[in-house]
DNA sequence: GTGGTCTAGACCACG
DNA sequence: GTGGTCTAGACCACC
């Protein structure tokens, strides 16, 4: 499993290996069924205390995106893809939702945050021909 | 001041303070001069612990939003509309580059994440016509 | 809070607390809104590592049976009472459901079934008169 | 021989095996002097690892429920069925015991008690005419 | 004072 | 080998 953590991030590490998780199986590089590094493995890998992948992998457990097979080691339950491709979605859309309305609270114009939204999006899917706002808009200052 | 504080959220409370603070200077609903609230004022409105509010104004005055006037209280620094303004912009920025980049890092498509944007706009901005993607896009459901 | 855990009991420490924090919410020891034993206290009462506390308190807030005040404590959730009442039902009625289906499965008769089951009734409910079923009782709903 | 196994149960995979051969042997599918399945054929059959069908076997020997014949394998001890059905009343009563503690611990009237059993009794026995107790049965002894 | 995170290490049951 | 529980103690942010 090849996952990365950050201990200096605004996440906690057991967050962070929550999540990455989740994406991993949303993304399909684990499938139900699939077992998943043991808790020791991963905390070698990390570089960090098993009691904190232990902490990640019980988290996981409640939401029922992994399933303890005693003495064996845990395996990805039969609904988590289904689960984690959810959940991803309503993340974004939550995530998104709460800085819109923010910047609308703040007094911002729809144009402004348009063109702010272009302007992230172009960074973040550099690849796709600018989707979302395909008129040919000049990119002006974006100013107060 | 009307501000609202919510003390099970996930932002401290000083923080809401703070941004809430900095959200009505940069919308004009204060400017440069006005006075602000006193911290038993505020303190006793919200129902919170006056050292919270004083945390909050300290963090304000050492951003030079807010100043002290002698014996008076505290009033709207001179630059603090244009300082506000210009923060609001770069937190706003900084949030949509943010999101955009994990949901890219999910594996969701460009295009999921163009739908969820002009879905969650119109929540946040339902008066404007749609700006971000004047395309005639059916509106088709928003799925995995 | 009047609680009491066993370390040798068969549920883990941890689980205890969970339990019996729930039953005091359902038997309206507790309402919602009240302020909960701060972690340490609670350690200290019980003789425990706060770690074990902590973990109890953290799935009772996983569960939203409590909700986390920043730097003030943890008090009973809104919805606690009916959750825990609804729970306590569940529980128990699952419980049964799984004796009675093993006591059938060992090949045991409903007639000594349903002496066992007066025997284990006037133990534990020693103060009702005989056992709750030979009187006509109208079907009622089975709710909180 | 015909049992399951619940690899994700709350109980360990070798005590699923043991109750369910002692449930055989009680409701009688087995009797004193049978043979019974070979540790490889039931790993197999199950599909788990044989160590954990020999820890299961052990204990059976330990109790006495099952005997090694030199050379030819491993049958139903002749003490076996009494053995079996006792333990099994047993065993029902502690449970039931259990959780009409619980059930009276966690608040719940008889009343209410009282009508889970019945509702679960009419699942787990649903030829017979009822729930078994409405009869003013003599309290005969509780035997096998 | 409060909860929250992390580390370190012991001990156990299970397969 | 696996996960699970518990202890001990450090450090942090928040109120």
């Amino acid at each position: 499993m090849l996952l990365h953590v950050d201990p200096a991030g605004d996440l906690p590490i057991y967050e962070q290996i929550v999540r990455q998780v989740k994406f991993a199986i949303a993304a399909g590089a684990l499938a139900a069924g699939d077992m998943i590094s043991s808790v020791r493995e991963l905390a070698k890998e990390l570089a960090i205390n098993p009691n904190t992948v232990i902490r990640a992998y019980r988290q996981l457990q409640d939401e029922e995106i992994l399933q303890s097979r005693r003495g064996t080691g845990l395996v990805v339950g039969p609904a988590a893809p289904e689960t984690c491709r959810r959940q991803r979605i309503d993340m974004i859309r939550a995530r998104l939702g709460q800085v819109l309305a923010e910047a609308r609270q703040s007094g911002l114009h729809d144009g402004h945050v348009g063109r702010l939204i272009r302007e992230q999006l172009a960074i973040a899917f550099p690849d796709a021909e600018d989707d979302a706002s395909q008129t040919p808009t000049q990119p002006e200052e974006i100013s107060s």
